[in-house]
DNA sequence: AGCGTGATGTTATAATATATCAATATGAAA
DNA sequence: TTTCATATTGATATATTATAACATCACGCT
C-alpha cells in the first residue's frame, strides 16, 4: 500500500563539473536547501579524508535523504531519482545506499525498511579514523513518521552492562524505539503515519 | 475439543474432506521434545485463559520455532509445514506468525527476517492480563545465528530515560544486540553465520 | 596510449510480505 | 437442532524489498 509519500524537492544542484550523462538538461528545477548542501559538502569532504568517493550519484542520494522529513524506502529513492537519472535501477539506488551505511552517512531503520541520513556527518569529530559505525538509537514517531537519531551513552552503557552479564561481546546494536514525539503529543494528533503495528 | 496435544501434528487427523492431496501419508515421523510439548500446552492455556484459540495450524508453527536452534524465516517455516501440510501456502504461515506474535508467543528478529518463540510463555507470571507485548531484548550470535532472549530492567530504564530526554513517549522498543555469545567467544570459532554485516 | 580498479548500466531473479475473495469451521443464539 | 455471525483457513495473485551476474564505463596511474 505504500503510496502518498511526500514528493522530495530534488537534487540537481551538484557541481556541474561533477555531473555524470551530458544526457541531463532538466531545467534545474529544484534546488537544495544550504543546510543539504553544507552537509553534502561536509560528507564530500569526509569521503575525501577516508580516500573514497562521493560521486554524483551516491551525493544524489544523499541529497534525497537530506531533503526529506522523514525516511525513505529504496525504491522511494529510486522513483525520485529516475526523475533526474533515467537508467537508474534498484541496484543504482542499493549502491549508493551501502556506500553511504557502510561510511555512516547514513543508517537503514531496520522497522520500516527505510533509510535516513546521518545527523553526525556535521559534528564529526569523529572524523578522521574509520569509525563509521558510531552506537545509535532513533525515535521513530508513529504519527509524523519523523526519526530522531540519539547517540546516549546510557543506552550502550545498560546494553554493554547486560551483555556481559550474558557472556555477550557486542559488535552492534539496533535500537529502534516508537512511540509519539514531542510535537505529536502536544498537539494531540494521533492518526498513526502507516507504521507497522506494535 | 479434543485434547490439544492431538491436534499437536496430526494435520491428517482433520475432516477427509478437507485434505487437499492424497498424497498425504507420512507416517508421523517427527515427534516433538517434552520440552516443546510441555511449552506448547503453556501455550494453548494462555490462550484459553485469553479466549483465543491456538489452533492446530498455530501451535504447528508455534511448535517448529520451539524445536528449532535459531531463528526461522517465515520461508523456512512455509517449508517445513508444507511437509505435512499439503495447501500451505505463504499466507498460511504469515497469519500464523500474526497471531503469535500478537499475544507475545512469538518474536519478529528485524535484523533477521525471522522469528523466534518467546521464551517467557515457561514462567509468565505474565499470564492473566494481556502484557502480551512485553520489553525484549535480543542477542543474535553472528557465529553460531543462536538468538538469546533478555528482559532487562536496565536497558528500558536507559531508554525510558534518553527518550523522556527528548520528550517522547515509548510505546515499542526492538533492540537487537549482534555480536559474539559465550559459548562461540570460548571456542573461538568466528565463521559467520551468514548474517547481515556490520 | 594501456592497464587495473572501482563505479555504474542492465537484465533477471530471489526473498519477504500482503491483498483479496471463496470456502470452511466454530461457538453461541434461537 | 438449526441458524447465524465470526474467525479461520484455502487459494491465487501481486506487492515490496533486495541481490546476482555480467557488461560497460570512468578514473587514476604509468
Ligand atoms: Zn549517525
Ligand atoms: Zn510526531
Ligand atoms: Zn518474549
Ligand atoms: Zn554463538
Amino acid at each position: 500500500m505504500g503510496s502518498a509519500r511526500d514528493m522530495a524537492y530534488d537534487i540537481h544542484a551538484m557541481p556541474t563539473a561533477t555531473r555524470p550523462t551530458p544526457e541531463a538538461f532538466v531545467p534545474e528545477g529544484d534546488r537544495l536547501s544550504a543546510r543539504t548542501e553544507a552537509l553534502l559538502d561536509r560528507a564530500d569532504s569526509l569521503c575525501v579524508k577516508r580516500g573514497v568517493r562521493m560521486t554524483a550519484l551516491r551525493r544524489q542520494v544523499m541529497g534525497l535523504m537530506l531533503e526529506s522529513s522523514h525516511p525513505l524506502r529504496a525504491y522511494d529513492l529510486l522513483e525520485q531519482l529516475q526523475a533526474r537519472h533515467a537508467g537508474a535501477a534498484p541496484p543504482t539506488v542499493y549502491r549508493a545506499l551501502d556506500f553511504l551505511l557502510e561510511h555512516g552517512l547514513a543508517h537503514k531503520i531496520e522497522r520500516l525498511s527505510s533509510f535516513v541520513p546521518c545527523v553526525h556527518v556535521l559534528d564529526h569529530s569523529h572524523d578522521h579514523d574509520g569509525d563509521c559505525a558510531h552506537a545509535t538509537q532513533f525515535l521513530i514517531c508513529r504519527t509524523c513518521a519523523r526519526v530522531t537519531e540519539l547517540e546516549d551513552g546510557g543506552i550502550v552503557r545498560a546494553i554493554a552492562l547486560a551483555s556481559r552479564g550474558s557472556g555477550f561481546h557486542v559488535q552492534h546494536s539496533t535500537i529502534e524505539i516508537e512511540g509519539l514525539c514531542a510535537e505529536c503529543l502536544a498537539s494531540g494528533t494521533n492518526e498513526s503515519a502507516s507504521l507497522p503495528p506494535q
